[in-house]
DNA sequence: CTGTTAGCGCGTTCAC
DNA sequence: GTGAACGCGCTAACAG
């Protein structure tokens, strides 16, 4: 019986193995190969694998051989399956084709990817109905935990998510009300900081101009702040909105040229953002009309290419890549069993005054 | 006996489900209990839900009614399990903080997001060996297909996907060897269009600029078609790399006052990209160098941008969200069982000439 | 069209 | 420090 034992060890394991795929055969190699190869129980391959600390040292390197010999890749889906936690992290935004939020994803995913999680993108077009519906899908991943943009969601959703018990960011905006955690910037603030710039370089006739608020409710946010200012200071607040429409470079020039078509007295402009804002210096430096002598032009994120414009954009910087990394080390703190010193996070801005004011 | 039933079977229901959370205890609704509450079995269950047109009317509605007064919502990793197919698409490129790569990534995970399947993201540093160890890490979510960037990668990621026996596409890059279906453009028919339109400008003085070709081996392929068609108008090849810079419109401007100050008699730029070629053009307005008259400048890509600019930018327009789409639809057809025309596509180009040149 | 049976590959639980 | 047994929730395979 000795003398066969290596033999029968080999058919066994053959037959086993075809036994095992005698219904839907996946020729993976799976935890079984590795502990066949490695003389061990599948469950020490598997402690090898996620906390080598409680294997000897010396079956560790017999199965890390075995590993890489079989080459071996976890099953992810299994595992996540055995211990109901998938190492993912959807990340859900309005849209990705809104600079900002691809910014704060980067920052996300860099932050989370070094540290072996997986970024899964949703995107929900602004629709909360969609959002919800997109939640409840991506939870059925069993991911570690959810990244959200925004503290207003589908009330379901947030009663489940509530119900859910695994960490939850809540993005971009700052409130009281968030679900688990919260990382952003005060949309209020950020648009009464650049109107009170504009109040206090001496500007009198200032408007308002902005796009796509009907759909993203932050941009009203910013506009609320900059109403209150002007409120304050006595002055007259003009608007001129284009709801519907998104921000791009070419909304910014109409509206440029809107607005000093129906009111030529104006002597400042606030855009919501620096894709408008860029815009209207690119639609006054065809025209000729000098800024800011002429007109003053403000904008708000902090967009690269309004540093090298001429004139340059005065803009309220938020640093959102930095945004995205807070999110990121804050949801892994969790991850990990330590608790974070806060679960809210300003993330603030800065006014950066250049040569268009 | 009759008379107990209703009440044992409520009893049983209870038990049953404690029985099946003696160990690890998620509460979470199950396939299970809508079969119970709905009166059949789970398979039809799992049937109504993922192919409805198997299952008859009557009990689908009965189940669709189960699952919403339940708030069932599938486990999606389960699923995944015993199928060996999440509907999940990992997409993985070199960076996320280059626009184009962006720009592609919406196109997919718009178009996939809509079939139901979702995006999980990666990005590689354009580093071939994080991505082998990228590659395998996503296998191990039994992904039901994966979108790589270009068509050079490690030697071994290559031959187990190849094995891997799913719907693999290759993109940004058109070529011969692809593993599986291949979606990009002729980076170097790219390259030769814009060298071709300078010199039947009548521009004999020009000079390719470019960063990060060390990086990404593309750019040296645009290169490479611009470097032929200058040898074969029997022009000199003037050029200025700054291989290991990241491209941007700081980089742009930076050349830009390099080459002029260098080679003070050029008569043409050919950037590497629409940011450098932007950097350029901004950093000609501040100086007040008269574009094209003084010097030409063209650039590749058609950031929206460039039209905006004065002089608006001439460049190769690559159509990138499409390109996304694209791929996402040939992802798709392959899924779904339906045999492509085509296994690869070539998303062509278009040469944009403006004011620059 | 519906149900029964038997895993998918791994990690938790409990025992040694 | 290591292993045996079991089940996570769902679907493929086969039968009726």
């Amino acid at each position: 019986m000795a003398k066969t034992t290596p033999g029968r060890a080999m058919v066994k394991q053959n037959s086993g193995a075809r036994e095992r795929r005698r219904h839907r055969g996946s020729d993976r190699v799976t935890i079984q190969d590795v502990a066949l190869l490695a003389g061990v129980a599948p469950i020490t391959v598997s402690r090898a694998l996620n906390t080598p600390e409680r294997v000897s040292s010396k079956l560790r390197e017999r199965i890390e051989q075995a590993v890489s010999t079989l080459g071996y890749v976890p099953n992810l889906v299994a595992g996540g399956l055995a211990s109901a936690k998938m190492r993912m992290i959807p990340v859900v935004v309005p849209s990705l084709s809104i600079l900002t939020f691809i910014e704060v994803i980067h920052g996300i995913q860099q932050t989370l990817e070094e540290a072996g999680y997986q970024v899964l993108l949703g995107s929900t077009d602004f629709d909360l109905d969609r959002e919800a519906s997109l939640i409840d899908s991506v939870l059925g991943y069993s991911p570690s935990g959810v990244i959200l943009t925004g503290l207003r969601h589908h009330e379901g959703a947030v009663r489940r998510l509530k119900a859910w018990g695994h960490p939850i960011i809540e993005i971009m905006e700052l409130g009281d009300e968030f679900i688990d955690m919260n990382v952003g910037v005060d949309n209020h603030a950020v648009g009464a900081c650049m109107a009170q710039h504009l109040v206090s370089q001496g500007f009198r006739r200032i408007a308002y101009l902005g796009t796509g608020m009907s759909r993203d409710y932050r941009a009203m946010q910013r506009f609320e702040g900059h109403r209150q200012v002007l409120e304050q200071a006595g002055l007259e607040c003009e608007v001129l909105f284009r709801r519907e429409e998104p921000s791009s470079y070419q909304a910014g020039r109409r509206l440029f040229l809107e607005a000093l078509e129906s009111r030529p007295d104006l002597e400042a402009l606030h855009f919501a953002n620096d894709n408008l804002a860029a815009g209207a210096v690119m639609e006054a430096n065809r025209r000729g009309i000098r800024v800011p002598e002429e007109i003053a032009i403000g904008g708000y994120l902090g967009l690269s290419l309004g540093e090298h414009l001429t004139p340059s954009l005065t803009t309220v910087t938020v640093p959102r890549f930095e945004m995205g990394v807070e999110a990121a080390k804050l949801m892994l703190a969790r991850l990990e069993g330590r608790t974070p010193p806060s679960a809210k996070v300003d993330i603030g801005y800065e006014l950066t005054v250049r040569e268009s004011t």
